[in-house]
DNA sequence: TTGTTTAGTTAGATTATTCTAATTAATTTT
DNA sequence: AAAATTAATTAGAATAATCTAACTAAACAA
């Protein structure tokens, strides 16, 4: 008996929701509240954008994205960096703190891509590898 | 160049997390907030839990935790079912509506599936099937 | 049976979040 | 250059989230 494609696709992505999981539960992340470590995330996501942008894409209004904006910079997790084209704009960055926050996520992959490494062998590991790269480089 | 498995991992997690993000920005989850969401998978993942062991999984106080529940079970997302063994308790259940929430996330699991299979061959896919079902039962 | 622990709720206060409306300053349009 | 638009902030109010302390009721232990 074996799993399905959509089954290893829930299993695998319990598996990384557990390990972010246990990331969450033990680390730093304990100073920042879930929407708080999304807003990192977006910054990362959208590459420094302007409030505005941050405010759309958190689906919060201006002011209440300021005053989320101004308590991540106050923990110096992200700063506003000036824009030279249109002075009324500023861009958001993450600080070096910012980004290990992130970087927490990516440990969760890093001890998946680990858990994948030690179940194969050196051969199934190359088979996969190609296979993945297929599918990565496609369109979604 | 392809990508190492280090990145593939993150590559596909990037994706999945692209399609979730289209999905609850689209759908009904406009009525929940982001914690709202997480205490329904958590209560999915917990297996019907108490109130006691739902605060402690959320790492918020009790109180705090029922003001939540209420909310939740005024929406009819969850139900209280008093426990026989022990008639102080009540373990929470999701009800239909709660179930559909958390079935939105498989949702962006059955499209990341559907975009696998269209990536690869038949060859590929049940090669692909195989290695992954290895790694899928080996302990994590 | 009496005292202690446990599960959960209620009360009340504090702090956070979020909104609308108004304001400031830079940019664009006419 | 004057008017309109845009990016962001400030002010003030309303709502939500969270906590501690006190309480109720059931279960357990002596």
């Amino acid at each position: 008996m074996s799993y399905s494609l959509i089954e290893i696709v829930e299993l695998f992505s319990r598996k990384i929701g557990k390990l972010e999981a246990a990331i969450r539960d033990s680390e730093e992340l304990d100073a920042l509240t879930f929407k708080q470590v999304f807003c990192l995330e977006m910054i990362s996501n959208l590459g420094n954008p302007s409030l505005s942008e941050l405010a759309k894409a958190l689906h919060i209004t201006k002011p209440s994205t300021t005053v989320l904006v101004n308590k991540l910079v106050d923990k110096e997790f992200i700063v506003r960096v000036q824009s030279d084209e249109d002075r009324r704009s500023a861009h958001l960055h993450l600080t070096k703190k910012g980004h290990r926050i992130n970087a927490l996520h990516d440990e969760a992959h890093r001890k998946f891509a680990a858990y994948i490494e030690k179940s194969l062998t050196n051969k199934e590991l190359e088979n996969l590898l190609m296979l993945l790269n297929k599918i990565g480089t496609s369109e979604i």
